[in-house]
RNA sequence: GGUCCGGUAGCUCAGCUGGAUAGAGCAGCAGCCUUCUAAGCUGCGGGUCGUGGGUUCGAAUCCCGCCCGGAUCACCA
């Protein structure tokens, strides 16, 4: 609102005096650095270079002919080396926080459109339990559907489980072999973990198979080749695609213990989808798509039968995807899945979260699509994320350095409690208020710390030194929320009553103090955030911004009394931005996916 | 080797579609709770923005070279 009126009205200024037509993109507009006095800043280097003036010159001129013909927007204005500082009058926020702060949804559109934006995330194996990797990846995923939401996009949420292969049938040929029939039930373990612990068991066997073969005089890769347990598990697998009644009931039994567990761990981690997808389902997918993609002459067959695409021209390789024997890749099922949901639901965009090693898989994936003529291709959008590495480097699963989900998200529980039972706020809680308290305050941590990072960044998680609760953190952003949030509740207890937050301003302009504007200036900034996120696709955008709105909330908490304000309106005025802040602290942590307690 | 991505304070990270004196947090030091929640606030110290060039009124940001680190280039997924 105000950015776009300082646009206009340079526009207009510029168009009037000089006869030059500019587009608003030329006229960059800015909050004004703090340090200086003024709301906005118009930089006005670029026109001034066009139209041959000094800057210094032609900022006060703009300066002057604004606060002239826009006396009710504008109050003041400086310059400074050039940079063109423009105060808006008191009035005028008055009106905007009046405008908004009763609005529940500040800062988030309606949900506007039939085409959907699709997102997939998570897509674990069925092998293993879920890690810090599927983590960011779900913390990810989760975020940016919210942010999409908040956009206006009506959002499908895909989740597509890699069910079957040589890796399930490596922890399903071991269950067989060395559980003694023992199931989650009878153990008491988690699913997903107790059939971990039998892929992990495979490979157990399976190294020491293969280092007696090694010792024995074989090379390792003869080794490989005669090593039984694997022949075994390519013929479970052989048994799988063919159906064979007794291996898939084995494997039916195994990933709905699997599913069980990825149950729990997503519900603790409040992650839902719209739609969930099994490669055993789609795995065949595709390869109508590419067979026709060689009648038309798009693809090419080679003489042992395999198809293949032929990339070169754009910068990348001949890539397989039909093999010799007619069977399917990775690549061929991902184009097939691409089709059908893009049949199903003519999104207006596709974006996958994927880790960054499958940069190449993503990048082949949309040119094949483009080659074999969909020119849909083009709303591919593959979110790439970096690795979470250890200190000593990447997780490794043989070394055992797998930080597990579960074990973490129970660690941060853990901290919350200690912590909030030695600051001792908590005491009448009930055992359920506490348990939620210190699982949004663990999984806040936790989210907060993965989400305010650049998602392409490979990124250093510390277990020993584990999550700060202080500083620069979720918790730090949740307890200024319940700051504001008790405030409010010993308002009430004092007996004010309160319909609407917009009864509350009853300020006059003039009175509006300088530590309140910089406040609602920042207010004024979450709409844009909002934006910014979802066309960039952002979470740190919001992150960053909500810590500085709690940051510049605590200075001001502690620096002015709200309740004991001796005037009235300013101790109205104050409780109104008060809550309009806590609000907006709670919407931009929705966008993450991180609750936030009204106590704590 | 080809392609792609990253390199900012002791550590973890912002800032990167060019703008003012490069910011936070942690760690260290010094203060602030009889007053609305101290998971907070205030202050101090801490920088060749990997490096060399270029473009520009202006470069951490854009372009080129180089150095370092990572990913990837399967008839694996």
């Amino acid at each position: 609102m105000f950015y776009e009126f300082l646009r206009e009205a340079t526009l207009q200024f510029v168009l009037k005096e000089y006869g030059l037509q500019l587009t608003t993109d030329q006229v960059p507009v800015q909050k004004t650095r703090k340090e200086f006095s003024g709301d906005f800043t118009i930089v006005v280097f670029g026109i001034a270079k066009s139209i041959l003036k000094q800057p210094e010159i032609f900022a006060k001129e703009l300066g002057l002919w604004l606060q002239y013909h826009f006396s009710d927007n504008v109050s003041d204005f400086n310059i400074i080396k050039g940079f063109l500082n423009i105060s808006i009058k008191a009035e005028r926020w008055i009106e905007y926080l009046l405008d908004v702060v009763d609005n529940e949804r500040y800062g988030f559109r309606e949900i506007d459109s039939d085409h959907p934006v699709l997102i997939e995330f998570s897509s674990p194996n069925t092998n293993k339990p879920l890690h810090l990797g599927h983590i960011r990846n779900n913390l990810l995923g989760h975020s940016l559907s919210e942010i999409l939401k908040a956009n206006g996009h009506r959002v499908v949420r895909l989740n597509l489980v890699n069910d079957r292969g040589i890796h399930i049938c490596k922890s399903m040929l071991a269950w067989q072999r060395w559980s003694n029939g023992e199931t989650p039930e009878s153990t008491g373990k988690k699913g997903d973990h107790f059939v971990g612990e039998f892929y992990v068991l495979f490979n157990k066997h399976y190294q020491e198979e293969i280092r007696i073969l090694t010792e024995s005089g074989l090379t390792p890769e003869d080794a490989e080749a005669k090593s039984t347990l694997m022949a075994d598990a390519r013929q479970m697998l052989r048994l799988w695609e063919n159906g064979d009644p007794k291996v898939r009931s084995l494997w039916q039994m195994m990933n709905s213990w699997v599913y069980d567990g990825f149950d729990r761990t997503y519900k603790r981690m409040g992650i839902k989808f719209e739609q969930t997808d099994y490669e055993s389902n789609t795995y065949l997918l595709g390869k109508d798509i590419v067979a026709d993609g060689v009648n038309r002459g798009k693809l090419i067959k080679k003489e042992d039968g395999s198809v293949w695409a032929d990339l070169r021209t754009l910068n990348l390789d001949e890539k397989l995807l039909l093999r010799s024997d007619g069977t399917s890749v990775y690549m061929t099922q991902d184009i097939g899945t691409a089709c059908s949901r893009y049949e199903k639901y003519q999104p207006k965009q596709m974006v996958y979260v994927v880790g960054n090693e499958q940069n190449y898989h993503f990048d082949v994936l949309k040119k094949v699509l483009a080659l074999l003529g969909f020119g849909w291709s083009e709303k591919l959008f593959h979110l790439s994320y970096g690795m979470v590495e250890l200190p000593q480097g990447k997780m490794k699963s043989r070394e055992g350095t797998v930080v597990d989900a579960d074990e973490l998200m129970d660690e941060m529980f853990e901290t919350a409690r200690k912590t909030t039972t030695e600051l001792g706020k908590t005491d009448d809680f009930t055992h359920d208020e506490l348990n939620h308290l210190y699982n949004i305050l663990g999984m806040g941590a936790l989210g907060y710390f993965i989400l305010k990072v650049d998602p392409r960044k490979t990124m250093l998680f510390d277990p020993q030194e584990s999550i700060d609760f202080n500083g620069n953190t979720g918790p730090f952003i949740q307890y200024t929320h319940a700051r504001i949030r008790s405030v409010w509740r010993k308002a009430i207890e004092a007996g004010w009553s309160i319909s609407s937050l917009g009864e509350l301003i009853t300020i006059a302009p003039g009175a509006l103090p300088n530590k309140e504007k910089e406040l609602l200036r920042l207010i004024y900034e979450f709409p844009g955030i909002v934006k910014e996120a979802g066309s960039n696709l952002s979470p740190a955008t919001v992150a960053n911004f909500v810590y500085e709105l709690a940051k510049e909330y605590n200075q001001f908490y502690h620096e002015f009394s709200i309740l004991h304000e001796k005037n009235t309106e300013l101790a109205k005025f104050r409780l109104a931005l008060s809550v309009l802040t806590a609000r907006i602290i709670k919407s931009s942590m929705q966008l993450l996916g991180i609750e936030v307690p009204e106590r704590m």
